[in-house]
RNA sequence: AGAGCAGGCCAGACAGUCGCUCCGUCUUCGGGCGGAGAGGAAAGUCCGGGCUCCACGGAUCAGGGCGCCAGGUAACGCCUGGGGGGUGCGAGCCUACGGAAAGUGCCACAGAAAAGAUACCGCCGAAGCGCCGCAAGGCGCUGGCAAGGGUGAAAUGGUGCGGUAAGAGCGCACCGCGCUGUCGGCAACGGCAGUGGCAGGGUAAACCCCGCCCGGAGCAAGACCGAAUAGGGGAGCACGUCGCCUCAAAACGACACGUGUGAUCCGCACGGCUCCCGGGUUGGUCGCUAGAGUGCAACGGCGACGUUGCAUCGAGAUGCAUGACUGUCCGCGACAGAACCCGGCUUAUCGGCCCGCUCUACGU
């Protein structure tokens, strides 16, 4: 996943915001939007405040990125999609945050 | 061996698979190959510098910081060495450590008294006066004293002897303190000798005094390219006076006013300024990592550190790169993630290693 698989513009944030359809999970929530290229793309909001510490914060994000790629194969329709993190993840073990990412991602694909 | 002190270092290791960022290289432009990729604190942003932009002519006044001495350094509030004080059996550790005989303030409670002070409980009855007595003497008053008790964190130096009516540096010895001289030391300071009878409570992380230092803002600094906008609306202040010229004005000059230069005054620059509301842009490149760099050696220095030589290049992201899974081993892994860069300080931190030293016990 290179830099065109992301999300970097607020207007392309705003754009999943409006117009994208919400799924929840335990310590995440995902905005999800259909777009007309030829991947998806994965937009990131986790806070310093809801990570924890930075540490956590990146640890999240690599999660993240690596669940996202791993359940957005081929196949599946070319979405955008945003995570937010949860205040109440600060406290999750490893294992946990990544199973409530494959869960969401799971639930994202099938649409 | 046990207990302890000081300094330095490490921050799970190895292998495989799939991915991320940057650089190099090849390319059929899909990508392939090779290399590199967070910390000792990257943190708090508490100090000091570099770098960038703004200001930069002088004087005065604010304001802030530092504070035993010497050295190191680009610089420091840091470090090294030394001195004084405190503390520990010791190795060591701690120390905002200039001035309280410039001025002001404050010192709760207790206590007689908290600063040019005082006499609560006490001690004395020598001297003077009065009374009693033949006398020795006794009693009282005028008074003398600050040793002892008691209060306190702190009460005009401490201990001892002499002295005295009782006492007192009143005298003497030692200690403390001040001053003088001398010796050692670059100095802080220390040793020794003499001398003074004793200066004078504490507090300056209270004001203050003395000495030294200090422009402002920060990489969202700043530079360039591109796009967009061609400067919208409202409110307030100012738009003045004089001179020259003229029919009158403009221009010019002086003053005034406003803005900037931390403040003030002079000087200088600019000529509209300030506030509110609304709209647009908030893309890319550079800055951006080779530097007070790192490693080793030699030399100088007690040391911090410096000089020289050789070798070496070790992150540069921009929604922000190191992860996930599997296997093996061990003492089962703490605190924690670079954002312009360095030097420090402080705070967080599972455990382990190395070197030196101290104390205690035992053996040779």
């Amino acid at each position: 996943m290179g830099r065109t698989g992301r999300l970097t513009r607020p207007q392309e944030f705003k754009r999943v915001f409006d117009n994208g359809r919400k799924i929840h999970g335990r310590f995440f929530a995902v905005f999800v939007c259909p777009n007309e290229r030829e991947e998806s793309r994965l937009g990131l909001a986790i806070s310093r405040r809801s990570a924890g510490n930075a540490i956590r914060r990146n640890l999240i994000k690599r999660q993240a990125r690596q669940s996202f790629r791993m359940a957005t194969g081929s196949g599946s329709q070319r979405v955008d999609v945003v995570l937010i993190a949860k205040a109440i993840g600060q406290t999750a073990s490893r294992a946990a945050l990544y199973q409530d990412l494959t869960f969401l991602w799971n639930r994202v694909n099938p649409c």
